[in-house]
DNA sequence: CTTAGGG
DNA sequence: CCCTAAG
């Protein structure tokens, strides 16, 4: 699957994060990619959900497609645009690049694969391959020389233009490579943006064209929030370059997202490293971007409002937070300035407007959708899959969507208020405005969805919700009856009406999103926090036990003979819990909040053990 | 694998 | 209780 970045917001893939760069906010998005602030890689990990599942699927549907181009679909949805504006197969984005991947670097709207490496889903290798060190340190070594060698478009020169001359195939032809932002003009895909434009009806929602595209863009968006300027460009640029993706019409990249070559690697290789490859080649990024004086010549610049804003509604926002927007100049031609890459003050040109004939115009800077599971047979086409995951998407969007406006961090609750009474206004200051998307049909949507911890059976753990998506297969020669055919073997339920489904219907269709939970804990690799289970008292006793008899410090030990091995209990678990036993046991009872779970003995257990483990060899070596 | 410490 | 960095 490949995820066409969309360069004119600055994608730069997961170059971001830890990085100390400060940014060049003005039209070096990806230059501006490394603010100071350090993230939890957690966060940065949900923000991926949609868009590693996504391209799970893709690659799981492909992995035996690949190398041949399908050329058939151009829907759009998901796919990808080689630079003669020709379709391509979708490519998985956790593809292992050669070990002679090429940076290429040349051309615009190419993929960008490498960086998007994402966690096969249903990854079943367990065996770690000698070459993978050396693998993902090519990886991270292309990414990096990817990165450098956009920098050093956009390092030269104003920060639109480019002083190289060179010119990108762009799908309708070749464009000078400055001067233009977005998406391949062939593409249609739009990101998604919600704009009131001044002089049109206030509040015209204008819709991606492809909605799952523009979801997924998003996504991509997304997890380079932080990392990116506001989407705000120096026009100064003779090239035009125009913050409208509307007006425009078509927005092609200032900047060119190399495409890391791949061979026909092998899919187990593929998902046996994406996870590694990811996050070497993030780490690897980070690294560099961060040190002085990188390659990417960052310029300094303070970090810019638009991730302040970003930060404070992460923080705000900790949960379920699925899109993020921010205010852009009102004025369509007002020249953007590099101030206003750092400011979002609003309608800061003359006219104080009064309320009425003012328009506040805004742009959705990243969006984010609930993971969605998804199954397609083999034999389905790249074609059927961009149009299952489109309207998967767009299901899953349309399905309950819960906008919320924030302002200086307060929801604005009021439905009735307008925007002017609310403080949002021509010429106010929306620093911290923010919007927040939320599905609200991420449980529910299915009366036959099961929480996760209703259904735990044994082996099963760390199950979690997700929307699913089947394919009904429009014709019988499928291998639908082979359910180990299905991508995501950790599928443990099916929607009744999806399994009916199959075989019936004529076309293909999605069918009702579902919420199933996934099954093997592995499955929850994408940041997605476990749920909290406390130790029961028979935990504790178990606990207690163990450490009685094998003491502390052993917690691999204590835990494989408290729980097992296949208790969802970690080793860490246990010791936190015995430090919190130990903690607890030491406190006076009236300071112990509401009623100590473990019994009293049992605490006197605990102590016990620690007096006597402390005492004895602390760590006794294992006989 | 283990620990420490923040969330 | 969860998560992750660090050793």
């Amino acid at each position: 699957m490949v995820f066409r970045k969309m360069p004119g917001r600055g994608s730069c893939g997961r170059g971001r994060g830890r990085g100390r760069g400060s940014g060049q906010v003005r039209a070096t998005p990806c230059a501006t990619t490394l603010a100071p602030v350090k993230r939890s890689a957690r966060l940065k990990k949900k923000q991926m959900y949609a868009l590693d599942l996504l391209a799970t699927v893709a690659e799981t549907l492909s992995s035996d497609q690949e190398g041949s181009s399908s050329g058939t679909d151009t829907d759009g949805a998901v796919a990808s645009y080689n630079s003669n504006g020709t379709s391509v197969k979708s490519e998985q984005f956790d593809e292992v690049p050669p070990f002679n991947s090429t940076a290429l670097g040349q051309n615009c709207c190419e993929e960008y694969t490498v960086s998007c490496a994402g966690t096969c889903a249903s990854l079943r290798q367990t065996n770690i391959c000698k070459m993978e060190s050396l693998l993902t340190q090519n990886v991270a070594d292309t990414v990096s020389e990817s990165l450098t060698e956009k920098s050093d478009v956009f390092v030269k020169g104003s920060p639109v233009s480019c002083t190289k001359p060179r010119r990108l195939d762009c799908g309708l032809g070749t464009i000078p490579e400055y001067g233009t932002i977005g998406v391949c003009p062939r593409c249609p895909t739009r990101s998604v943006e919600v704009k009131q434009e001044d002089g049109d009806r206030p509040e015209v929602i204008k819709s991606q064209v492809d909605g799952s595209a523009a979801t997924l863009h998003s996504s991509v968006d997304t997890m380079d929030l932080d990392i990116k300027p506001p989407f705000v460009i120096s026009s100064e640029s003779t090239s035009g370059v125009h913050l409208d993706v509307h007006e425009k019409g078509h927005n092609s990249s200032p900047f060119c997202f190399s495409k890391v070559q791949h061979a026909a690697g092998d899919c187990r290789t593929r998902r046996l490293f994406a996870t590694r490859i990811r996050k070497a080649a993030r780490n690897k990024i980070c690294g560099k971007m961060s040190n002085k004086g990188s390659k990417l010549n960052f310029r300094g610049k303070k970090i810019s409002t638009a991730r302040r804003r970003v930060q404070m509604h992460r923080t705000m926002l900790k949960t379920k937070k699925v899109a993020e927007f921010y205010s852009a100049q009102p004025s369509d031609e007002e020249t953007l300035t590099e101030t206003s890459g750092t400011s979002f003050s609003m309608g800061g040109q003359d006219p104080p407007c009064a309320s009425e004939g003012c328009h506040v115009k805004f742009v959705i800077k990243s969006f984010n959708i609930p993971e969605l599971l998804i199954e397609v047979p083999e034999n389905a086409t790249v074609g059927s899959l961009k149009r299952i995951v489109r309207d998967a998407v767009t299901k899953t969007i349309e399905g309950s969507l819960r906008v919320s406006v924030l302002l200086q961090g307060q929801i604005i609750q009021d439905d009735n208020k307008t925007l002017h009474q609310a403080g949002i206004c021509h010429g106010a200051k929306l620093d911290s405005m923010g919007f927040t998307l939320e599905c609200e049909a991420e449980r529910g949507s299915h009366p036959s969805a099961i929480p996760p911890e209703e259904m735990e059976p044994v082996g099963v753990s760390d199950v979690k919700p997700l929307s699913t998506v089947k394919w009904e297969e429009p014709s019988p020669s499928c291998s639908l009856s082979n359910p180990g055919d299905y991508p995501f073997e950790g599928t443990v339920q099916d929607t009744s009406e999806s399994s009916q489904a199959i075989g019936t219907a004529p076309t293909l269709n999605v069918t009702e999103l579902a919420i199933v939970p996934f099954s093997k804990s592995k499955q929850r690799d994408f940041g997605q926090r476990r749920k909290r289970r406390p130790f029961s008292v028979a935990e504790v006793e178990l606990l207690v036990e163990a450490v009685e008899q094998l003491g502390f410090g052993r917690w691999k030990d204590v835990k494989f003979h408290a729980f097992g091995s296949n208790n969802e209990r970690t080793y860490v678990d246990c010791k936190d819990k015995w430090k919190n036993l130990v903690h607890t046991a030491s406190i006076p009872l009236q300071l112990r909040r509401g009623q100590a779970i473990p019994p009293q003995e049992l605490l006197d257990r605990v102590l016990a053990a620690q007096t006597y483990w402390s005492v004895q060899q602390p760590k006794p070596e294992p006989r």
